[in-house]
DNA sequence: CATTATTCATGACGACCATCATCTATCAGT
DNA sequence: ACTGATAGATGATGGTCGTCATGAATAATG
């Protein structure tokens, strides 16, 4: 069952974009290889003439999941100029973001997985989205007209970072909303809605 | 193979104890039932007398986890009783924490994984375990001479969590050194050497 | 001391897992 | 059009998983 080197291609994103939506969703060890091949519409046989291991494919989708999120993020920035801070936060720390593993940020949704296994690619792929993320919150940081221009963008980051993880376990609880509001406040301020109206 | 009611408590304690270090350091889901009743010191048979399922373990171990933390907690807090929420935080984010997930905190190390699930128990267990920190900081925060008095307990939990699960995808690199520090000074203030040493 | 109850070991069950061998159909190059 | 290469389907492999049935050994009970 042949198929044209196009549609070879095609298939292989395919293969990766569904596992980096399922590898989030349900942790690296929570689904497995002929799952992910058959929810990207295929049997699990030609697998591994297009991945090494599950642990290539799980590198891979990492990757692809983090160049997705910067996407996100830069048409996000893009569309809400003005505070750029607090939109990242805002965006960020969202029940939107807590319900969506699947499309959102690898870190809080697979960083304690990677953690856990000793393979020095993966860990380097979410060292990079670490990074990435540092220096862009430093950068809208400091173009930001915040209340947070002085922290480190480390705390900021973990700060986002940990409520998204909390707010998942507390799952629909009025605390996590809470929390999430919060965290908000917290990194970018009081809302401008209550500012003016403090005024 | 009948054993004294007494030794089949202890059994069941050191099963318990034994599980809640297995599955802090390889997840839900990276440990199996025999492996944990062999590190137990006995083998897989008589696990379903004692738990209904490995699911029933994993809530009585969280609990367990919760509960050495806890105590954990209250001793360093006695043994060094000024400015308690440093040492709340200057123990929590920290290279020890980081590096032994196995007797830590079960939010870095365990929350994500718990989201991933649907039992009402499982997560009952972590929102107990949330509302501790969330009560803790509170009366750290207004007890302390430090700079984060008027933060909200859930920005400061979040923050601490967030920098133990990045510190531990990381691992060794001194990006996780400065991180951790960074989130220390964030939420503590600068250390009190370097205020005096800046008089 | 005899009987009963119960803890744990042995072993098996079906389900699932990652991985690979083989086969088939069809694309790519001639 | 013919032929070799190859993507992907089918199916098997050995291993591991959670769970349970059975049995042996001994504590608890009388």
């Amino acid at each position: 069952m042949r198929v044209s080197r196009e549609r070879a291609q095609e298939n292989r994103e395919q293969i990766i974009e569904t596992a980096a939506r399922l590898l989030r969703k349900h942790g690296f060890d929570g689904i497995g290889v002929a799952d992910i091949m058959k929810a990207a519409g295929l049997t699990h046989g030609g697998f591994y003439r297009n991945f090494a291991s599950k642990d290539d494919l799980a590198v891979k989708a990492s990757e692809r999941a983090i160049a997705d999120t910067k996407a996100l993020l830069k048409d996000g920035l893009a569309q809400q100029p003005k505070d750029p801070l607090r939109t990242l936060i805002e965006r960020y720390v969202s029940s939107a973001h807590r319900d969506d593993p699947g499309s959102g940020c690898i870190l809080p949704a697979l960083a304690a997985d990677a953690a856990r296994r000793d393979d020095p690619a993966l860990r380097a792929v979410f060292i990079t989205a670490i990074q990435y993320y540092l220096d862009q919150i430093a950068k809208l940081s400091s173009a930001s007209p915040g209340a947070s221009g002085s922290r480190h963008p480390a705390a900021i980051l973990s700060e986002m970072v940990g409520a998204v993880i909390l707010s998942r376990v507390i799952a629909d609880a009025p605390l996590a909303e809470s929390l999430m509001a919060a965290v908000v406040a917290d990194i970018a301020g009081p809302s401008p809605e209550i500012k003016s109206a403090e005024k």
